[in-house]
DNA sequence: GTGAAAGCGCTAACAA
DNA sequence: TTGTTAGCGCTTTCAC
């Protein structure tokens, strides 16, 4: 049902129902009478506006496009619940994607995210991808990046201060009478986890402590990681603490601690990101909480600015993770 | 860049210019020369064609829309990652929305997915959606409900056993020698709760041992299951097992043990849903494990036949569960 | 081989 | 007060 046949049915024209439909009635100083009789028939028949049509009209789509790197993470999923939520106030709705960090994959996904005309994008971006960053640009839809930077280009980003954080959370290991503290981390040149790399070094270096890293590759992690922890811990059998650069490498690392269990050795622990269950192990695992609401909320607000106020200016917006301690355990 | 300029620039047709572009060249009989002409100054000037007015004009938005009760969640998170990726596979992509439960939030999201004209809806239902079903249904919008059924509706459903598996999981219980188990669950009536409930309420009559439940209520059960299921389990020391109803509950649930862990007693528990530390806890916690790949690949496929068969019968299809035993602590 | 023209459903400036 | 008209950008049929 158009809008077409209700005009024809009611024998009226289509603009004089579009002005109806859109509350501008008053505006477009159409009779009461005639306005009651149409919207009296559009209730009776349940008509809804076809949305392309009003979109190709108008050249607003209502929709957002998210770009995470995994939905299903514990990080992106509830990010994405709170970016959604926010944006609905505004009526505006969510066209997502995840990348699962391939930059082909996030390529193309922008490529029709701006085919389908969002109106904005918010994106966790993949390594390598700046000629597609450049081209949203281009095309001059809002874009906001977050949770991990793109130094090389100029472009709105909110993110947490994982260097500061990071070293923060060191500091509370050695400051726990930890001598020998190594870091996991993944194999990829993600800005966040740079920093959160370059935070334990320089810490080491200044306290003249050796560091020891692993990296795992991001690629499949999820098999691959728990058998390298368990190798590098036997290999490294004086490390007393262990920061790991995600939740899920923490994960991970727990489970390659409990199987070689046989010395009972109790290593220090800490994590980037929260867990559900992390207050409930033995022990408990201290964590570096990324306020993810708060995140979202700058995230979306900092697009709408965009969207709304035309050029405003571009902004790096860094909101603080804290430290919670949980080692205590009394 | 339209199809409109390039047509003007290059002073041939828009109609010919859409018959390169669509790889219809063959068919539209175009000289190879011309098409070269074409494709080589698309390319250049990167043009991209607006999806909006493509799909306005051909009918096909190659949108779906997934409608879950919370992204952020354990459950619904992997489950719409996997829904995503298979679904890109086909070239559709995603408009999401999380209800949180609310059906008048669910309904207002129906609404403007018709609108949008998707092309086909994936929903986990709230209470209360009937109405709202109905009106895709009638709007002929392929449809596959996921997780809870509506019965009153026909619609095609894929979901798992719950009762079953829930009585598995149940006697697992009471075969480790718990004498009193007990059960909690939510406080909602959606059907597979329902049927979670039932299988225990079965077997503990068959068994002729007493029920205890606790149903903690939906709205806001974050702040309030934690003190409800500490308050039952002081008002019930005599419970030695308790069967978890999601996964949520039983983080709760662990975090009410934990807090009144004057006596040492070592409940028995099993939830429904697995967790990623739930093999890590002390003791590990058993769990009723849903495939939730195969979930997603069956829903998608469903779907998808709806989609292309146009009018394939209903189908309801249940994927079993298993049960993961982890408490054999040896 | 190619182009003209109608149409998808809606908006909005302008006439009447 | 209301209707006419010209788009929005693309597809597709049919005539040349």
């Amino acid at each position: 049902m158009s809008i077409n046949e209700i005009a024809k049915y009611l024998k009226v024209s289509k603009s004089t129902v579009s002005l109806v439909i859109n509350g501008k009635a008053e505006q477009g100083r159409i009779s009461k009478t005639l306005e009651k009789r149409i919207l009296d028939y559009v209730e009776q028949i349940g008509y809804k506006p076809n949305a392309l049509a009003k979109s190709l009209a108008t050249g607003k789509s209502h929709t957002i496009g998210l770009i995470v790197e995994n939905i299903g993470d514990s990080f992106f999923g509830p990010i994405a619940l709170y970016i959604e939520a926010y944006l609905r106030v505004f009526d505006y709705h969510v066209l997502y994607s995840s990348t699962m960090g391939d930059s082909r994959v996030a390529s193309t996904i922008i490529d029709t995210m701006l085919e389908k005309k969002v109106e904005g994008i918010i994106l966790a971006p993949t390594q390598d991808l700046v000629e597609s960053v450049n081209k949203i640009v281009n095309s001059q839809v809002p874009l906001v990046i977050f949770d991990r930077n793109i130094p090389e280009v100029e472009v709105n980003y909110v993110g947490t201060n994982n260097y500061e954080a990071s070293r923060e959370a060191c500091l509370h290991l050695l400051g726990r009478d930890f001598k020998n503290v190594g870091m996991v981390t993944i194999n990829s040149v993600q800005p966040q986890m740079a920093e959160r790399r370059k935070a334990y070094e320089d810490l080491l270096k200044e306290k003249r402590i050796s560091t020891k890293i692993l990296s795992v590759p991001f690629e499949n992690y999820k098999s691959q990681a728990i058998t390298e922890i368990r190798a590098w811990l036997k290999k490294n059998p004086d490390l007393d603490a262990i920061y790991f650069t995600t939740n899920y490498l923490c994960i991970a690392g727990l489970k390659a601690i409990e199987m070689c269990k046989t010395q009972n050795k109790q290593y220090g622990v800490i994590a980037f990101d929260d867990h559900d269950l992390f207050d409930l192990m033995n022990p408990p695992i201290s964590c570096i909480h990324q306020p993810l609401e708060l995140l979202a909320k700058h995230t979306v607000d900092l697009l709408l600015q965009q969207i709304n106020d035309g050029s405003s200016p571009i902004s790096k917006i860094i909101i603080p993770s804290n430290l919670i301690v949980r080692n205590s355990s009394c």
